[in-house]
RNA sequence: GUUCUAGUAGCUCAGUUGGAUAGAGUGUUGGCCUCCGAAGCCAAAGGUCAUGAGUUCGAAUCUCAUCUAGAACACCA
């Protein structure tokens, strides 16, 4: 519609088509869109009122979308002759199989890395900001037509690692669960802190990972396959996953790291210190550290992380060097900077960073050591009480496979709600309360509304009938929906969608309140009233599913 | 110290490329179940858009300065 406007404004003043900007007015009786003139004046139009009445005169509505074109001072606002407008949006969400979806990919393949979580640390409700922002990333772009590809790098070498092993040498394991790997990390790495000699040893153990040590390779595999294995469990419980894994250790023992160091030397950019650390200069693209290079191997000739993680974006971009996104916190901003110039050197794109800002608890900083972390599950499993305990309230039941659905749709609407850029002030209890903005508001709308539909019939023959203002109000938000579809591919930005979301299930709790479908004896309103119920719930539904939320039928 | 990001109602947050009277949720105070599921709806109160200047016909939005918070800046990953 915004498109059609601009098409015969321009048609009646000679102006840059991006200068006019179609808005929607802040009131409800000052129409469906307008424009405000004062942006449209140059030499040849001085005054917005007469520009206003310019286009007001001029304007052909060839095919008769509005009612009414009205100036407000140096506004033109453009009033919907709703009875077309309501039958073809509800028609066309009808049969359109992925409304909101134009395939914009056209089935190119795009790739994405996101969480790719250390294996020595459990998922906090910090680091899952990044798979949630990730997986919502990667269901819009499938939505959209891409053939999307989910990327995981495991960390299976560093000294992080090397510790770990050394851990589990001295101390065994309990038993073979990840906790049980996770408490002889915390146990090893405390160790290390007053002892010198464990740095030492896992120095010497890397090694021998990096000159190919069969034995020491598979140790160090085994561990973070096992850690892995407890990092995905939780991701499977929020419904997140993963096609293609990557072990930073093939990067390692073979030739690979010094092919890219060759290739970085032919540059004449490769330099060695006097400590015989090998690093980049990039002193030409204006990277905000203290020197301007980045440093790629230790003195004693193993590799640091950035070199293996150059080696592993090179082969992402092999890959796919046309759609490639990483998600990353904000911490890595500058550090990402860095890859991406080496990438330039060696004559790569890299990669579209996606990055976001801190989750801090209470207004303070997460850390392990101190305890003040909320881990992912017992986020989940704080949420699943508070619902249970609701749920008794109401003296009611609900089985297992709901509250996994219910409680997924409370975390992930809650930490999509914020913008990337925002820090999250997390709140346990803000977080597990669902009234208002929250995800269970919304899948209980769903279900008063799925409920209705359950129970009656309509005919997608009948002829559509909506008298009322809050009806047309409404098809307008539906219609809204792909425009904000192709605003989040520009933006990236769930919080768009949570907003979207949140208003048209607000919208139509107040048409369940203010009008009767079932007991409405005028059948052609009834029948007319019931499909646009249906085209809601479609378009909620698209779109909670972009956020990774599924919904339910009955609760 | 340098660079980046943020600061909007008691609290949690929206506010798209500058545009009409700055919006939600939550909490507070009232009202609404004989009626499609009240986890809901309606209403009221609640604002120096951190502060100060500037640009503009017009600034929460752009520029500069200051304050506050967070982040990054060479052998961690």
């Amino acid at each position: 519609m915004k498109d059609y406007i601009k098409e015969k404004v321009l048609a009646v003043i000679n102006i840059p088509e991006e200068k006019i900007k179609i808005e929607i007015p802040p009131e409800d009786n000052m129409g469906d869109f307008s424009i405000q003139c004062a942006n449209l004046r140059n030499e040849q139009y001085h005054n917005p009122l007469e520009i206003a009445n310019l286009i007001k005169d001029n304007f052909k509505d060839e095919l008769g979308y509005f009612q009414e074109i009205k100036t407000m001072g140096p506004y033109l606002n453009f009033y919907l002759d709703y009875t077309k407008f309501n039958s073809k949006t509800i028609l066309e969400i009808e049969s359109t199989k992925e409304y909101g979806s134009l395939n914009q990919g056209h089935n190119e393949a795009l790739l994405i890395e996101h969480t790719s979580i250390n294996p020595n640390a459990e998922p906090h409700i910090g680091r899952c900001r990044n798979s949630l922002i990730g997986d919502f990333l990667s269901n819009l772009y499938a939505f959209t037509g891409y053939q999307v590809e989910r990327h995981y790098f495991i960390n299976d070498i560093g000294k992080k690692i090397a510790l770990l092993v050394i851990g589990i040498e001295k101390y065994g394991l309990k038993d073979e669960s990840f906790s049980a790997i996770l408490d002889v990390y915390v146990k090893i790495s405390k160790e290390a802190t007053t002892n010198e000699k464990l740095e030492e040893q896992a120095f010497s153990y890397l090694k021998e990972v990096e000159s190919g040590n069969p034995e020491m390779i598979n140790k160090f595999k085994e561990i973070t396959d096992k850690c892995v294995q407890g990092q995905l469990k939780i991701f499977d419980k929020l419904d997140i996953h993963f096609d293609v894994f990557t072990h930073e250790s093939n990067y390692v023992y073979n030739n690979y790291l010094d092919e890219i160091l060759t290739k970085l030397e032919n540059t004449g950019k490769l330099h060695q210190d006097e400590l015989g650390r090998k690093y980049v200069d990039l002193s030409e693209y204006n990277i905000p550290t203290k020197e301007p290079v980045l440093v790629l191997t230790r003195s004693n000739g193993t590799s640091l992380y950035p070199m293996r993680d150059i080696a592993y974006t090179i082969y992402k971009i092999n890959l796919n060097s046309k759609h490639n996104y990483i998600v990353l916190g904000e911490d890595q901003e500058v550090y990402m900077a860095q890859i991406s110039a080496v990438l330039d050197i060696l004559g790569y794109k890299a990669p579209e960073l996606i990055s976001y800002s801190y989750v801090l608890l209470d207004g303070g900083k997460m850390s392990t050591s101190a305890g003040t972390v909320v881990l992912i599950t017992d986020f989940m499993q704080a949420v699943r009480e508070t619902l249970r305990k609701e749920f008794k309230k109401r003296n009611s039941e609900v089985d297992e496979e709901k509250l996994d659905i219910l409680v997924n749709a409370c975390i992930k609407f809650t930490m999509l709600n914020v913008s990337k850029k925002k820090i999250v002030n997390f709140n346990l209890e803000n977080a597990t309360s669902f009234t208002g903005e929250s995800g269970m508001y919304i899948l209980y709308s769903i279900v008063r509304a799925k409920s209705i539909l359950r129970n009656n019939t309509y005919d997608l023959t009948k002829p559509l009938v909506y008298q009322n203002a809050l009806e047309n109000k409404i098809i307008k938000e539906l219609a809204n929906f792909k425009e904000v579809i192709n605003e989040l591919l520009i933006s990236n930005e769930p919080a768009h969608l949570t907003k979207y979301i949140f208003n048209l299930t607000q919208l139509f709790s107040k048409f369940y309140e203010q009008i009767n479908i079932t007991n409405e004896p005028d059948l052609t309103l009834k029948n007319s009233r019931l499909r646009l119920l249906n085209c809601i719930v479609e378009v909620l539904t698209s779109a909670l599913k972009i956020l990774g939320i599924k919904t339910i039928e009955k609760l």
